[in-house]
DNA sequence: CACTAACCGATTTTT
DNA sequence: TCGGTTAGTG
């Protein structure tokens, strides 16, 4: 880049004052704001501790950091220290040094220690979540008729994290700032909703009926309190629905409902203190709270320079946190409204496209008991970066239309209003060729491969290539695909297979099978069979489970491997897809290697899932493949060419009996009532609210537009033969049918070379791996860790490709390759199992070089530390190493070596036998 | 043409 | 459980 341009220019240089730049893709935003960081310091009378930089992830943190780090000619030390974070770590390092007694500000009598630990995993904070409700309702007897309308109840931690979201803060005596009154929703804002979508809708032979009484066609099917008006009443004589219903459904009583909610939150938030941790939403709750009682500490926190990138992703509790953090009112926020994808991790894309308005209410808010915002919350200027450097001009015009695609057949947008508030981009970089197409075929997986192989044959690379989907498990099979075929692919992302779905119906089987009254096994299967909560205590209490789950758990006890189990269960449940298959191989590979039982196997899919294991699905080490990524995770990055697959709408909303919608705030859809027969009736009041609200599918839009602005040069949609989704019809291009034909490539070597021996079948295994053996004196030199990394990195390489050496023990290490005979594989795994005592141990470990040189095989293991160092030690290591290779290749002759890589000297291995390994642990 | 009953298919992920 | 689509009715 020949440095910023105009509008670029203009926010790095204003500095003074509340801005709002408008960043589309590809602007130079990360660009604009680290020269404007640097703008700032060398201006400025201000140390980098006076200037705080907000970004959404880590990593993006990291990244800026390094940016600025390269722009400015300022203490280096210093700006390694720079608050440029996260939200979420400003607050925890601001609890960590100030928050102690934050939990006091809401009323609650208990501290914030530094042992009190962020919980990471939502999985294992809805078990805890779980555990507490328990309690709560033994404790709240008064509150029985909400617990009967409860399904699951992790839903209503997630309506308690709405809430925080929201800054909606429950407090002992109440709730905090008087945020109560959001839980009320806002009257004027759902009638102009209402009237909107009961507006009648003409027809050919005048008007028919609006949209909404349309929707109430359903109002009859459901069952009602006895209260409820009848069908003909609600849907009115003519096309429209009577007016007066508006307020007559906004307006019921709710003060139960809102105590419960209220004492729900707020001993949990006691509840988690006592378990000694936190999520990340009371992490930003106590520090919002803390900013906002304790003036003298806020005065001292708050920033002279305030920046916030990606503010599309922001919610409200986040927005006010930042005009608490703001000592003179000189802030800037950056985003895109149209890059708003985020909305179910709580993001308010209103913080944007409302800014101005918010920022006079939310200050409004904050000072209303004292005055906090001192500064004028007048906007100084609002500035568009209009220079697209990343996407020709095709692809930019092309995917502004994805932000005006009629989502359904019925939907009407306001066209000119959506691009009333687009900036119009212009692309700068003429890339030279540029192509967008549409295609559609039988089966939409060939179709991409097919498309993918097409580019290839040309000038450009597997490299080059990304393929976005909506879903992870469309772009698993995609994976799946692309390796039968032999395509170079890798799938950026992990998985958590441990917390998907057919997961947890395995482990509450394994459980039913290990303990034929295992609580927790029943609980879930007869959650996941549907029976109400009520009825679940009922059959756990007495122990007579359904009879048909009984038999099944005994077919199942019947398996004779895990593989066999699992696939039985996912057979039961219909369930049939790449995450059942990673299961199966998961755990049958787990299995094969160590025989766990029943009771092992439970805790090892514990552990995963506590860890958060995430499974990658391809770990290779290619360069050049094409990538399969979500849309949500492709977010900030840009390819030459995107595909595009499988576009279309997600799945309509997930209704919850008990949930937070603006504007009509906390609602109780349904409701227990003995009036009549007892039972859950439907609330006629919030069904008729929430088909106000229904069919917003503007996020949708967002997020095709994300994914079609990643894109260089090249840009295809593709979607399955049949099944194409209002998006890809309505999209301004014509879409070819083809039919794919797939060559199969030349299979990749595998960077990883598998060496295993047969194991012996004996229960309960341990696993080991090599280096456990070793007993580092401490006293070898060496270059640390990162260091022998990278050796060892380079003799992978080295093997594979012809890379240069950059050390002296990188040359050490060529020139021992280079005097080798015959074949040469680098990080071969290698498993030895042992039995002591009866007991089977597995030793694993890798091999840094194996060499196979006609009867003799070679190991070798580098060793970047002083040479001559911890010898012994490692001995043992290769030991079992040497072993590992004689079982494999019994009748050869096998030889062991430590390569130290600082001066190139090789050590012959004393072996040690299997009985001496074994006397060592 | 307007309306309705019956059927179908249903997430994304960071802190 | 939801809403959209489709096929069928008046």
């Amino acid at each position: 880049m020949s440095g910023p341009n105009e509008q670029q220019r203009e926010l790095i240089t204003k500095t003074e004052g509340i801005y709002i730049a408008d960043a589309g893709p590809g602007t130079g935003k990360t660009y604009t704001i680290s020269l404007r960081y640097a703008h700032i310091l060398n201006n400025k009378d201000v140390s980098p501790e006076d200037i705080l930089l907000i970004t959404f992830t880590n990593n993006a943190a990291e990244n800026m950091k390094e940016r600025i780090i390269n722009k400015c000619d300022h203490n280096k030390a210093a700006l390694r220290d720079a608050p440029i974070s996260t939200f979420h770590s400003l607050c925890n390092n601001i609890l960590r040094e100030y928050g102690f007694e934050a939990p006091e500000i809401l009323g609650i009598h208990d501290r914030l220690t530094s042992s009190t630990e962020v919980m990471e995993n939502n999985v294992i904070e809805e078990q805890e979540f779980v555990r507490f409700f328990n309690s709560f309702i033994e404790k709240h007897p008064e509150h029985v008729d909400l617990y009967r309308v409860i399904g699951d109840q992790a839903e209503l931690l997630g309506l308690i994290k709405t809430l925080g979201a929201k800054g909606i803060i429950p407090t002992s005596e109440g709730w905090f700032r008087n945020s109560d009154r959001h839980l009320d929703g806002d009257f004027d804002k759902f009638k102009e909703q209402f009237d909107k979508v009961n507006e009648p809708v003409p027809g050919a032979n005048g008007f028919k009926q609006s949209l909404l009484r349309g929707k109430l066609t359903d109002y009859k099917n459901k069952c009602f309190t006895k209260d409820a008006p009848d069908y003909l009443e609600i849907r009115g004589e003519g096309v429209q629905v009577p007016e007066r219903f508006a307020s007559e459904c906004f307006y019921e009583e709710r003060e139960e409902f809102k105590q419960f909610i209220h004492d729900v939150y707020f001993e949990y938030i006691e509840y988690a203190l006592s378990r000694n941790y936190i999520n990340f939403s009371l992490m930003i709750m106590f520090a919002f709270a803390l900013l906002c009682e304790d003036h003298e500490l806020r005065e001292k926190l708050s920033y002279q320079y305030v920046m916030i990138d990606e503010f599309q992703d922001t919610n409200e509790i986040q927005f006010k946190l930042a005009l608490l953090l703001s000592s003179t009112g000189n802030i800037c926020v950056v985003g895109d409204w149209k890059q708003s994808i985020f909305s179910f991790q709580y993001a308010s894309v209103d913080n944007i496209l409302l800014f101005e308005e918010r920022l006079k209410e939310y200050s409004r808010e904050l000072n209303e008991d004292h005055k906090r915002i001192k500064y004028s919350t007048d906007i100084e200027g609002k500035i568009p970066l209009d220079e697209n450097f990343r996407s020709t001009q095709e692809i930019t015009d092309f995917s502004q239309q994805g932000l005006m695609v009629e989502a359904t057949k019925k939907e009407k947008l306001e066209k000119e209003e959506i691009l009333s508030r687009i900036t119009h981009l212009s692309a700068v970089k003429n890339f030279g060729e540029t192509e967008i197409g549409a295609y559609t075929a039988e089966d939409e997986v060939e179709l991409i491969l097919w498309k993918i192989e097409q580019l290839v044959s040309g000038e450009l690379d597997y490299g080059d290539i990304a393929v976005l989907t909506r879903t992870r498990r469309f772009g698993l099979r995609l994976l799946k695909a692309a390796e039968k075929y032999g395509i170079p692919v890798a799938y950026e992302g992990g998985i958590e297979l441990f917390l998907t779905k057919p997961s947890l119906v395995l482990l509450a089987w394994l459980r039913v099978v290990k303990d034929e009254n295992s609580k927790r096994g029943w609980a879930q299967l007869l959650d996941l069979a549907g029976y109400r909560y009520a009825e679940v205590g009922h059959i756990l209490d007495n122990r007579r489970y359904p009879t048909d789950m009984c038999k099944f758990a005994r077919k199942l006890k019947r398996a004779k491997t895990i593989g066999e189990f699992a696939r039985e269960v996912f057979d039961k449940y219909g369930l049939d897809d790449p995450f059942c298959d990673g299961m199966i191989e998961v755990l049958q590979n787990v299995y094969n290697s160590t025989y766990l039982n029943t009771a092992e196997m439970i805790n090892f899919i514990e552990v995963n899932i506590e860890a958060g294991n995430t499974y990658d699905v391809d770990s290779s080490t290619e360069e050049n493949v094409f990538k399969i990524q979500t849309i949500h995770s492709s977010k900030g990055l840009e390819y030459p060419v995107v595909i595009l697959a499988d576009v279309g709408k997600g799945g309509g909303g997930f209704g919850s009996p008990l949930e937070f919608r603006d504007p009509i705030g906390l609602r109780q859809n349904k409701i227990y009532s003995e009036d009549g027969m007892p039972f859950n009736y439907d609330n006629w009041r919030s069904h008729l609210l929430k088909k106000c609200l229904s069919g917003d599918y503007d996020e949708e839009r967002r997020l095709f537009y994300v994914a079609m602005t990643r894109a260089e040069s090249y840009l295809f949609l593709t979607a399955e033969e049949g099944k194409e989704s209002q998006f890809f019809v309505n999209m301004d291009i014509e879409a070819q049918s083809v039919e794919p034909v797939v060559e199969k490539v030349e299979p990749v070597v595998k960077s990883r070379n598998e060496l295993t021996v047969e194991a012996v079948k004996i229960p309960s295994p341990a696993k080991y791996t090599s280096h456990a053996l070793i007993e580092y004196s401490g006293s070898g030199g060496g270059m640390g860790m990162d260091y022998g990394t990278k050796v060892h990195n380079f003799a992978e390489r080295y093997v594979k490709d012809d890379v240069e050496p950059e050390n002296i023990d990188e040359e050490n290490v060529k020139d021992y390759i280079d005097s080798l005979d015959g074949e040469v594989r680098a990080e071969v795994v290698c498993l030895l199992p042992l039995v002591k005592d009866g007991r089977k141990l597995f030793f694993d470990g890798v091999i840094d070089l194996l060499n196979l040189d006609g009867d003799t095989i070679r190991l070798v293991d580098f060793k970047t530390g002083r040479p001559g160092a911890n010898l012994q030690e490692y001995f043992k290591q290769l030991s079992v190493y040497y072993h590992a290779v004689k079982g494999v290749y019994p009748d050869k002759e096998v030889e062991a070596y430590v390569l130290y890589t600082a001066d190139g000297s090789l050590v012959s291995v004393d072996v040690l036998s299997v009985d001496e390994i074994l006397a060592k642990l």
